[in-house]
RNA sequence: GGCGCCAUAGCCAAGUGGCAAGGCAGAGGUCUGCAAAACCUUUAACCCCGGUUCGAAUCCGGGUGGCGCCUCCA
């Protein structure tokens, strides 16, 4: 069974089937570097990181460009606002973006690219739209002329027709139509520009991405990706622009996912309810946010709520709990120990279930990368690996099972191990004051025992009694 | 006005023609000196009205409610 991927251009779920076997091209839309990014932006990039690693997963050499835009109207503007220049601010908010994005286990993509370093490239695109009639000068500026391009609307499903019904379109004097738009703006004074053929100015923003697809994947490629806002006009302009240029396809899979709603509304600044996933990452551990943004299927809206971020960390813990368990009983297991004399166990039956799990986990994957469904079936491999954890019998070749399929799933989805917390005390300080309250229980003070453990405690440590002898974590 | 999406238990969320996943929360039990963890059992749901069908949460039509795009917002 091959992956099936909704492509929004069909409007349908399709058979995933790459122009090279073995190889996906994708591009996936990246942030304007004019601030921190937000919580809807984090879920866009975890969404596309993971349907990358599951590509991988599958055995595709994933070639993965997203971009940066760094020049744009909302950089000047930030630059001018704080009296800086626009390289320091898109300088400055790529870095802010590897922060947040490494934190939440996003790959580096494989190509990272900038819209300003492809300026040359974009005004030789621009001139050969220009020369076969796709793109008109007024001016400075260049449009690009939508009624030039048969299937235009092709991707967002609306006609041109459709489109001049609506009355909310600027109606702008250059254009000859107000569907059309800008490839390359004419600078205005004091804004960063650079030369052209049709004087000072800048690129257009849809103009960059065709043109840094095609730099970087050539120009017939298998996936973009970005948000359902995108859609129109941006990556309906892209494919106009691209397919007038190339003459043939330009995106066989445009895949986009929904939107990030707080408490239910949109985030917007006017309602003042944007949270920027950087404040989110002060609170929470990075990967109990992205365990929340993949709790819903990636097309489908994913609300916000305060208490949603609550039943994640719950989630989360009962998953971290499975594997600090079975790495408990490994350790407990370790040759020399008594306890290990009493253990035969092939691992077998473990193995058998272990790869069910990662059946339906798989299943659920190829399904449009259902990450839903994927948990789902991780929390079925904790509740059988729990149940073995139960039988006493159960040793090293059966723990060792369902943490290799729980790893390996995990970090699928980019979850991977716990993070370790700040230390207060040292692991052998927690280990001698455990002797003691061993020796405590053993002569029946309780009161000493308790003492001990609440101690620790107090210092985020906790204690559990299992057959095996006393395990402990750092909370 | 045009285009489109969504509605499943207290909460989150899969399923999309054949006995309604999973998680969180709740209840009972087992284990334990106690606690925790864990396991077992359990409570509880397909917005409304029509239609198609042997059979609909799932398909079609109509309502109601919520949301998105049509503004260089992912």
């Amino acid at each position: 069974m091959s992956i099936q991927l909704y492509n929004t251009l069909s409007g349908k779920k399709e058979p995933f089937v790459p122009l090279h076997p073995g190889k996906v091209r994708f591009y996936a839309c990246g942030p304007t570097v004019y601030n921190l990014f937000h919580l809807g932006n984090g879920r866009m990039f975890v969404a596309f990181d993971t349907i990358r690693r599951y590509l991988e997963y599958r055995g595709y050499q994933v070639d993965y460009v997203q971009n940066f835009t760094d020049v744009d109207d909302k950089i000047i503007q930030r630059a001018n606002a704080d009296g800086t220049g626009v390289r320091e601010i898109a300088n400055r908010y790529i870095e802010e973006y590897f922060r947040d994005a490494d934190a939440l286990g996003i790959k580096r993509a494989t190509v990272h690219p900038r819209a300003t370093e492809s300026i040359p490239e974009i005004i030789r695109f621009i001139g050969d739209l220009v020369t076969t009639g796709y793109a008109y000068v007024r001016g400075s500026n260049v449009y690009f002329d939508t009624s030039a391009f048969p299937g235009y609307g092709k991707l967002s499903h609306r006609s041109v027709e459709d489109m001049r019904s609506g009355f909310r379109i600027d109606v702008n004097e250059e254009k000859q139509d107000p569907a059309d738009f800008a490839l390359w703006k004419a600078a205005k004074p004091g804004e960063e520009s650079w030369p052209s053929p049709w004087g000072e100015g800048r690129p257009g923003w849809h103009i960059e991405c065709s043109v840094m697809s095609s730099k970087y994947l050539g120009d017939e490629i298998d996936i973009h990706a970005g948000g359902q806002d995108l859609i129109f006009p941006h990556h309906e302009n892209e494919i106009a622009q691209s397919e007038a240029h190339s003459g043939h396809q330009f995106v066989h899979y445009w895949l986009h996912n929904g939107p990030l709603n707080i408490n239910g509304e949109k985030m917007s600044k006017s309602l003042g309810n944007f949270i920027m996933t950087r404040d989110l990452l002060l609170n929470r551990p990075a990967r109990v946010i992205r365990f929340f943004l993949l709790s819903a299927h990636y097309r489908h809206p994913l609300n916000y709520t305060d208490e949603g971020l609550e039943q994640a960390v719950q989630g989360m813990e009962r998953i971290d709990r499975c594997l600090r368990n079975l790495e408990f009983r490994q350790a407990a297991l370790h040759p020399g120990l008594e306890f290990s004399q009493r253990v035969g166990d092939d691992g077998t039956h473990a193995q058998q279930r272990a790869d069910g799990v990662r059946s339906e986990f798989v299943a659920a994957m190829d399904d449009d990368f259902n990450t839903a469904d994927a948990i789902a079936a991780i929390f079925e491999g904790v509740r059988l690996a729990n149940t073995d954890l139960e039988d006493a019998r159960v040793g090293l070749a059966s723990t060792q099972a369902w943490l290799n399929l729980l790893r390996e799933l995990l970090s699928i989805l980019g979850l991977h191990e716990p993070e370790l917390a700040a230390q207060s005390v040292s692991s052998a300080d927690i280990e001698a004051m455990i002797a003691q309250r061993e020796a405590a229980r053993k002569r029946r003070d309780f009161a000493a025992a308790d003492k001990l453990r609440q101690d620790l405690e107090n210092q985020g440590v906790i204690l559990e009694d299992t057959l095996q002898g006393t395990r402990w974590f750092r909370k």
